[in-house]
RNA sequence: GGUGAGGUGGCAGAGUGGCUAUGCGUUCGCCUGCAAAGCGAAUCUAUAGGGGUUCAAAUCCCUUCCUCACCUCCA
């Protein structure tokens, strides 16, 4: 599999000769997670996932930062402590994502538990002549890390020029950045410089090299990140180890509305909680897999509904599949039935091997289904033929992260009772009576689908917007 | 201003030198008691503008225009 490295703009195999390591930056919680973040961590679980389905070990770190200003400011305007907000928010973060049928990460460090380690690292830095302390904190000196802007391709010159913040004086270069900050008030922790909190990009540096080790193979996180998060844990990591930090840097596009970054400072986000609501998990998923990873991708009610379309097809086919009817099939059929899914999955695997190209391989996947559809509507879909195509198509809507609704027992039986009796009174032509049956079906979000010898029937999962 | 990524049919979105991507939409049809869903056919040979290289370019080169992102916290 290959992935396009950011820093050296080149596709890169990715190792899998053992665990895939990756190291996903995650989110601060000081507020709901939205789509932007959605689409991030969908893509990572998915690229987890399709490791995973080739029998390759995948180590995800997922961190969360949970020391930030805007956790200590949120704490404050509500009156309440920092842990308290973050602690809500993690929360709030699992029932998102476990809606979104993201599965969870090996392990999800929190700064606040890495103290100790940052403070380590800093202390090394330190000891290697690439921090120094000054009147408010510990500093990173980006001029003694020669390959500063590698990742991003900024000249530190260009950078010290163009700052746009306020210089804080007291730090020996403009573009020198924290590793400690000196504080008085809650959160604060014990350092050897005086009692303070630890920079933001720090304990990206501590907590991947504690879990991931000095040369793992994946950084991933959203675009914004490239500067200066990434370029700053580039500097402090690779300063410390001496070694190249990430093999891959993996970047995800923007999500954007109407053209424009979806984003917390321009209000414009679509929390979680509220495309779940609208959306469902599904849709939602489809929607971040259907452009590439590396592209922008444009939130827009109509691009969504059209994924309720697709996400019909979908289910339509599962349906088929699973009630198909025990026909004997001429075995010649059979063989074409098999290559043709062999050839889909190749086509699939292909498509996500070649830099994660998620759209190309929903592509195989969605002629998967029209394939079925179509031997389904010439009355050609045979018990052995849904059984040749059905592991296939479970894998990969297991890779997408995808689940139709299930129907217990009990509710398929009640649903073929009523069926039959329904038939029975199309039979009589006592058409009004059998109508009565078929909305009495529907209420249970089924629907029926009259085939010339029978009705087949599928469960649709309940989208937001159609009510 | 600097850096990076792009501009493909009504829409979304692949393809990076030659072979119909794919999907959605729209129209008509099949199926049906009527629907729904599904299927079929039609629409659609598109590649920001201009130059060039080549037997051949959406794909390579030059140029113009436009969009977005990053340069400040951000997934």
């Amino acid at each position: 599999m290959r992935i396009l490295d950011t820093l050296t703009v080149t596709e890169k195999n990715v190792d899998t000769s053992n665990a895939v390591r990756i190291y996903l930056c995650g989110v601060t919680v000081y507020d709901e997670s939205h789509i932007g973040h959605a689409r991030t961590i969908i893509v990572f679980d998915t690229l987890r996932r399709y490791l995973e389905s080739n029998g390759i070990k995948v180590n995800l770190v997922q961190n969360f930062t949970d020391v930030d200003d805007k956790i200590i400011n949120r704490a404050n305007k509500e009156n309440t402590s920092a842990e308290e907000i973050s602690t809500r928010y993690i929360t709030n973060y699992f029932n998102d994502f476990d809606k979104l049928n993201v599965k969870r990460a090996d392990s999800y460090p929190k700064a606040t538990e890495h103290i100790t380690e940052m403070i380590n690292l800093i202390q090394g830095l330190i000891d290697k002549g690439f921090a120094y302390t000054a009147k408010n904190g510990v500093y990173f000196s980006v001029l003694k890390f020669k390959e500063y802007g590698k990742l991003s391709k900024k000249k530190i010159e260009e950078l010290i020029v163009g700052a746009r913040v306020e210089v804080d004086e007291t730090k020996n270069e403009p573009v020198d950045f924290a590793l400690w900050k000196f504080a008085d008030d809650s959160p604060i922790w014990e350092s050897p410089w005086g009692k303070g909190r630890p920079g933001w990009h720090i304990e990206c540096s501590a907590m991947s090299l504690k879990y991931l080790g000095s040369n793992f193979e994946i950084h991933g996180g959203g675009r914004d990140l490239i500067f200066p998060h990434h370029e700053n844990e580039i500097a402090q990591s690779e300063s410390f180890s001496g070694i190249n930090f990430a093999k891959i840097w993996m970047h995800v596009g923007m999500v954007t509305i109407n053209g424009e970054k979806m984003s917390k400072s321009l209000g414009n986000t679509k929390s979680i909680d509220f495309v779940l609501n609208k959306w469902g998990p599904n849709i939602v998923r489809l929607f971040c897999l259907s452009g590439h990873y590396s592209k922008p991708i444009d939130y827009s009610e109509d691009l969504l509904k059209e994924t309720i379309t697709k996400w019909r097809q979908v289910e339509n086919c599962y349906f088929e599949l699973a009630l198909a009817d025990n026909f004997i099939s001429e075995s010649e059929e059979l063989e074409k039935i098999k290559e043709m899914v062999r050839e889909s999955k190749i086509e699939f695997d292909n498509a996500l091997d070649s830099d994660f190209n998620t759209p190309l391989a929903l592509s195989a996947f969605f002629k998967l289904v029209k394939s079925v559809n179509q031997l389904a509507s010439s009355e050609k879909l045979m018990r052995s033929i849904s059984d040749t195509i059905l592991p296939t198509f479970h894998q990969m809507l297991s890779i997408l992260g995808l689940s139709v609704i299930q129907v217990n027992e009990d509710e398929k039986n009640k649903i073929s009772n009523l069926i039959e009796q329904r038939n029975m009174l199309r039979n009589q032509k006592k058409f009004q009576e059998a109508d009565v049956i078929r909305k009495q079906i529907s209420d249970m979000n089924i629907i029926l689908i009259d085939h010339k010898n029978k009705t087949l029937w599928m469960k649709q999962e309940k989208i937001g917007i159609e009510n």
